[in-house]
RNA sequence: GCCGAUUUAGCUCAGUUGGUAGAGCAACGCAUUCGUAACGCGUAGGUCAAAGGUUCAAGUCCUUUAAUCGGCACCA
């Protein structure tokens, strides 16, 4: 997509669209009070006060009739400059732009507004010169926006639309839309059965069908054995604990509205696990630690379950069910930076192998005036976010700060991508914590004989395998490369009578090498099941009639292509066999 | 959780101002025996999300609950 904010031109035109639109919900609701109208990356909002007017999805039609009307009476759009006296005289109604001008900076001798025809708004501008220029917009949809992002204030009314100044480039902006909802990961996972949701298992816990546990269990193969090369120790854990074992860390205090209700058991209390640290901090604790054992990696697939804001709930993207690619890195402070660059690279490997390119490193700080939200210690927390702007910047990794951002007990580095349809979210994540291991008392003893407290290092590649598995099936649009594809091979004898045979001995010699192929011998014509086999994206459709069957061949077609190439079985294993062991991303 | 919308067959959807449910695909049966994206005919399939209410009568109107969707807030 366009990215409009980084575009001057269409940033000028969306905001100018954004005063449109006020003054066309001006005209249709003169109650109507206004916040901000900012440009956002596609398009831009205007945060509305309406009173008890509701504008729902099909009023949008009506209003943006209502701004072409005034686009078309080509109002002149102009600028305006008063002191802050005269602004706050001028706006002496408007309790919204009262509010706006009395935040604004010292600095800030003038303040501008701009007037088209009967409307007039606050705005540092610039503008199009008339909203003549302002043609080929679209209003795309309404919601709820608490009122400077605080879900204490009123909820105020927020309409989102798009501008650009050619006919075809809207269109284009409207096609992708439509285009990213077939590739919603929802989508998808329901046209080919892997997972599902059921209302009397409960919101936020997905099933995970056959076809989507075969891409987990790739997934959980394939990092594993990263991990296990980069000598990472998995153990299993329970997804319960004692509300003492989260009191003992400090997530009794901090996450507990994030986490399912206490549960009593005889006379002891347990939760449902939101985490697995305080387990993996228990396991370091089995036994003493020398220095020279350090760093110590012990990782998990742990099942954890946090109470997700109902509305949060997504597909398999946000889960109240979720299984962590999780691992806790015990390590000395000395070697703090050389660990991270370790969970920095693998990052970048995984990556690397599944061919995202389109991500961003956050590295998340904490926000200094916030001493309720953050581990009070502004020592340990500048040495620990200079360590990772130091790993990163040696590293020469791109990424940007996100303050107030951190974790309560430590700053972190996140990747985010953006899914299909909604904001941005987290996949990978490394966080660095002072904190947990003085809480269960972690210590090992140093090259003097004394006892030291370990770093922790939280990590998680994949994040959850729910968010990943999503992740990849909307970067693959559910065509997945051959090692991950639920069905890699569909067989189709042409007249299965005459060669079902011959189909079922390929068949066969497939499963014998582990492939995961499946016969498709109904009495269907063949265009039938080649349309079918097309349609559900298995990689590869083998079809075997007279020819094949005498020759002792083979002959394949890749989803998506239109031709056939035919080679001898031997040769065709040997391919798979290559385009599955070097997990190839593309098969051709 | 908040604002708004939605929920009808396995899936995608239609169903006028309230009069007692329909299509396509999928499934099943019959027929067909086929060389690269949908052959034909037939059969079966629904407490209209759930509970309550209004009415002679509710898929349709009202209330509550749940799930889903678009955002907000929160977040891996």
């Amino acid at each position: 997509m366009i990215n409009i904010k980084e575009n001057e031109k269409l940033n000028i035109l969306n905001h100018s669209c954004a005063h449109l639109l006020a003054q066309a919900v001006k005209h249709l609701y003169p109650k109507a009070m206004f916040w901000v109208g900012p440009v956002i990356e596609d398009g831009f909002y205007y945060d509305i006060d309406l009173g008890e007017d509701v504008i729902k999805e099909e009023d949008l039609e009506k209003i943006e009739k209502e701004m072409k009307k005034i686009a078309k009476d080509g109002k002149r759009i102009v600028r305006e400059e008063l002191s802050k006296e005269e602004a706050l005289e001028k706006f002496t109604n408007d309790p919204y732009k009262l509010d706006l001008i009395e935040r604004m900076n010292e600095e800030e001798q003038v303040i501008s507004c701009y007037t088209q025809g009967d409307f007039t708004d606050l705005c540092r501008g610039p503008h199009v010169d008339t909203v003549k220029e302002l043609k080929y917009f679209k209003l795309l949809k309404v919601s709820g926006a608490y009122w400077k992002a605080d879900a204490n204030n009123k909820m105020l009314q927020r309409i989102y639309g798009v501008c650009y100044d050619k006919e075809d480039e809207l269109h284009h902006h409207l096609q992708e839309i439509e285009e990213a909802k077939e590739r919603d990961h929802r989508r998808i996972g329901k046209d080919q059965e892997l997972f599902m949701n059921h209302k009397l298992v409960g919101s936020g816990m997905p099933l995970w069908l056959p076809n989507g546990a075969i891409i987990r269990k790739q997934l959980e193969n394939y990092i594993y054995e990263k991990e296990q090369k980069l000598g990472y120790n998995h153990v299993y854990t329970p997804c319960v604990g004692t509300v003492d074992l989260y009191k003992t860390s400090g997530h009794w205090d901090h996450y507990q509205e994030n986490m399912f209700p206490m549960m009593k058991v005889d006379e002891e209390e347990f939760v449902l696990r939101p985490m697995n640290c305080p387990h993996h901090m228990l396991v370091y604790k089995n036994k003493m630690h020398s220095y020279r054992d350090l760093p110590i990696r012990i990782g998990e697939f742990a099942t954890d379950f946090r109470y997700e804001a109902s509305g949060a709930v997504k597909g398999l993207e946000r889960v109240r069910c979720m299984c962590q690619n999780d691992a806790h890195l015990f390590v000395t402070p000395d070697q703090i930076g050389e660990e991270f660059e370790k969970v920095v690279n693998l990052i970048l490997d995984v990556y690397h192998d599944f061919g995202i390119k389109d991500y961003k490193f956050r590295l998340s700080l904490r926000d200094k005036n916030d001493k309720e939200k953050y581990f009070d210690d502004d020592e340990m927390w500048d040495k620990a976010e200079n360590k990772l702007r130091e790993v990163l910047n040696h590293l020469g990794v791109e990424y940007f700060e996100a303050v107030g951002e951190a974790a309560f007990y430590g700053p972190k580095l996140d990747v985010e991508v953006r899914p299909a349809v909604g904001p941005e979210v987290t996949l990978s994540t490394c966080q660095l914590d002072f904190l947990l291991p003085r809480n269960f008392e972690l210590s090992y003893i140093d090259a003097h004989g004394e006892k030291k407290i370990p770093v922790v290092l939280h990590r998680a590649i994949f994040g959850t395998f729910d968010r990943f598995t999503a992740f990849i099936i909307e970067e693959t649009k559910g065509v997945f490369p051959t090692w991950l594809a639920p069905v890699q091979v569909k067989v189709i004898p042409i007249n299965p009578e005459y060669q079902g045979d011959y189909a079922q001995g390929v068949v066969e010699l497939l499963q014998q090498a582990n492939i995961r192929v499946e016969l498709d011998d109904r009495n269907e014509k063949l265009g039938y099941r080649l349309r079918e086999a097309q349609t559900s994206k298995v990689p590869y459709t083998i079809i075997l009639g007279d020819q094949e069957k005498e020759n002792n061949t083979i002959s394949y077609r890749l989803h998506g292509k239109k031709e056939t190439t035919t080679i001898t079985k031997e040769d065709f294993l040997e391919k798979l066999r290559i385009e599955i062991a070097t997990k190839a991303l593309t098969n051709q």
